[in-house]
DNA sequence: GTCTATATTTTGATAGAC
DNA sequence: GTCTATCAAAATATAGAC
C-alpha cells in the first residue's frame, strides 16, 4: 500500500529529525529505504525537495487544523483556546514533522524558502488576530499582541524539541498544562499589565 | 588585541548563527578570519572542538547570570521575576550564542554532549527548585513544576531564533513582556488550576 | 523503477616548510 | 603561527543498462 515515495519521505522525516537535515546525506535515507541511492532522484529531484514537500505538507495540516479549531468556536476566549490547544497538540503529536518545519528552515531554496515563510505569515496572522481581538475587547490583558502571539507560538512549538512519545506525561495532558498557563498569562485584571495601553496596543506594524 | 583564537571564535559564532555547524566549513570560518583553514588546526582540534568551546562558555555565563540574579532577591516572587529576567534578556543579548547552544546540541561528540547535558541540568533543576518552592508556597498555581519550567525555559530560549536587535522592539521592553507574561501564567487565584494537586504537584520524578 | 558505475566537488584533517 | 600541498573519505547528482 505504501508507495516508495512516501516511504522515502517516512524516512528522511526520520532522519531529518533525529540527525538534522545537512547532516543526513542522500545514501542514508536510501539505506533506510532498502534502496540505492540513484533510485531516490527518480522520485525526488534531489535532498532540498524532499525537505521542501515536508515542510510545505505540514504547515499545510497546521494551518488547516487551525481553520478547523476556530469554526468551532464562537467567542474570543474560546477561539484562542483552540488556537492554543490545536498548536500545541499538533506539535507533540507530529513532532518529527514539526520539529523539522521550525529548524531547517536554512535548507530551503531561496524560492522555497519564499513560499514556506509566506505559509507561516499566514498562520501567525491569524493567530496574533485573535489575540488582538481578545485584546480590544479587554478579555486579554493590553499588550503587545505581535510579541505575545511569538511567545505563545514558540512556546508551543518548542514543545516538539522536548516531547517524548513514551514519557511520563500524555500530548492530551501537556496540552491542557499549557492551555491554561497561556490563558492566564494572556488574561487582564492581574497586577502585571505594566505598561500603557496607548504604547503597547499597537499590534501590527512590522 | 583580539588573539586570532578569539577571532576564530567570533567569526565561527557568526557562521554557525547564520548557516548551522553542519553547513559551515572550516574554509568559510578562515576566510572569514583572513587565514588559511589549516591555521585553524593551530588554535583548535577541529570543528567539534570549536562548536564545544562556543557551548560551554554560553552555559556558565548563563549559570553565572542566575546565581547573580537569585541571590540579589529575597522572596520566591521576586526569584522568581529574577529567573525568568536573567534567561530572556540573556538570550537575546547573547543572541547568537545561545541559539547554537540551543540548536546544535546534535554536534557535540558523545562526550562533549554529554558535559554540556549536565551543565543544562544544573541550570534547570535550580530554576525547577524555584517553581516548586512557588507552587508549595500556594504563590504559584500548584502545577507540574517540570513541565512549566520547560515551557518557561524554551519560551525564552526561543527568543533568539525571533529576536531582531534593530526590530522595533528592545530586549529590555521584551524582556518586560515574557517577565509579565510568565508571572501571570504562573500566579495561582485564576480559573485554571485544572487539576488535583496530588496528581501534578510532583515536580521532579524524571 | 531500480540498478551499476561514475563524474565532480567539497569536506575535515595532516605533513612539513618557513 | 601561518603557509603550501596533499590525502582520503564522503557528498550530491547524472548516465545509461535492465
Amino acid at each position: 500500500m505504501a508507495s516508495m515515495k512516501h516511504t522515502i519521505t517516512d524516512v528522511a522525516i526520520d532522519l531529518f529529525f533525529k540527525k538534522g537535515y545537512f547532516a543526513t546525506s542522500i545514501s542514508e535515507i536510501a539505506r533506510g529505504c532498502g534502496i540505492r541511492k540513484a533510485s531516490i532522484y527518480y522520485h525526488f529531484a534531489g535532498k532540498e525537495e524532499l525537505l521542501f514537500t515536508i515542510m510545505q505538507t505540514t504547515m499545510k495540516d497546521l494551518m488547516a487544523g487551525l481553520q478547523a479549531g476556530l469554526a468551532a468556536a464562537d467567542n474570543t476566549e474560546s477561539r484562542m483556546r483552540a488556537a492554543v490547544r490545536n498548536h500545541i497538540r499538533f506539535h507533540l503529536e507530529r513532532q518529527k514533522e514539526t520539529f523539522i518545519a521550525s529548524s531547517e528552515l536554512r535548507g530551503l531554496t531561496p524560492e522555497h524558502l519564499e513560499s514556506v515563510v509566506a505559509q507561516r505569515d499566514e498562520y501567525e496572522h491569524i493567530f496574533q488576530n485573535v489575540i488582538g481581538k481578545g485584546m480590544e475587547a479587554g478579555v486579554f490583558a493590553c499588550n503587545d499582541a505581535k510579541v505575545i502571539s511569538y511567545a505563545i507560538l514558540t512556546l508551543c512549538t518548542a514543545g516538539a524539541a522536548w516531547y517524548r512519545p513514551d514519557g511520563r506525561l500524555s500530548a492530551d495532558a501537556i496540552a491542557e498544562i499549557y492551555e491554561g498557563f497561556v490563558l492566564r498569562g494572556l488574561k487582564s485584571g492581574g497586577r502585571d499589565t505594566n505598561r500603557p495601553a496607548e504604547l503597547v496596543c499597537d499590534p501590527w506594524p512590522i
